[in-house]
DNA sequence: GGCATGTGTCAGCTTTTCTTGACGCGTGCC
DNA sequence: GGCACGCGTCAAGAAAAGCTGACACATGCC
């Protein structure tokens, strides 16, 4: 696997949300919108047709999993415009692949706590 | 890709369906523990900690999305057990391939339908 | 018969996720 | 000022997923 080493999360974890992130419909064509250029917020939610307020979560939940990154940019005429792209991200799904990341899982149901 | 062409669903949403499936770190363990070997429920019950109705569950949405595979068979001592077993599949997941993937995703939000 | 083992299902509760419709803030332009 | 366009957040409802404790059935064995 190939992340950073900064963000201390084990990979079973850091799978799990990966999964989740991926999980939903939206998610996915936000990802596949953005795999083809870099895009920001309120356009993205015109192209998509996702409600502003349900994108930035959605987009935040992505962003959480290290699928996607973005930056604050200024625009020309003085505009905030948040920018979102997509990471190079391989992720490999096989039955042994799952084996070894579950080694490294925290404890049982418990959500990943946020602290 | 590599499905049964019986099953007519298209490629985003099997691949959405498989994402729910993992999406769980009961079903990770699941898919782990089969990995090593074939079990029935009542032992996968035992050696996992999850109760029994759960498991069930568990198993049927992987089964569902293609991951595991299920036999009825009749134990020496007369007892009707199911077999769960991984089947050997691999999905590679990159911002292309769930490009290419969203293309056949069928409409918006709508979950899918099990007519 | 009573108990252990296996199978499966159902109702109902709790928790999480998804979604919408307000709000708030800022800027530039006519 | 009023409008259009960016940014973000919050509360609250609707829908889905997760989980538990029954209950049903079957078999073999003492």
């Amino acid at each position: 696997m190939s992340r950073n080493d900064a963000d201390a999360e084990s990979d079973g974890d850091h799978l799990l949300k990966v999964l989740g992130a991926l999980n939903n419909p939206h998610r996915l064509r936000i990802v596949a919108a953005l795999t083809h250029d870099r895009n920001y917020v309120s356009r993205l939610a015109r192209e998509t047709g996702i409600s502003r307020p349900l994108l930035h979560m959605h987009l935040q939940r992505l962003e959480a999993a290290g699928l996607v990154t973005s930056t604050l940019e200024l625009s020309d005429d003085g505009k905030a415009m948040r920018f979102y792209e997509v990471t190079p991200f391989v992720y490999q799904l096989t039955p042994d692949s799952i084996a070894l990341a579950t080694e490294t899982l925290s404890r049982s149901g418990q959500r990943e706590e946020t602290r």
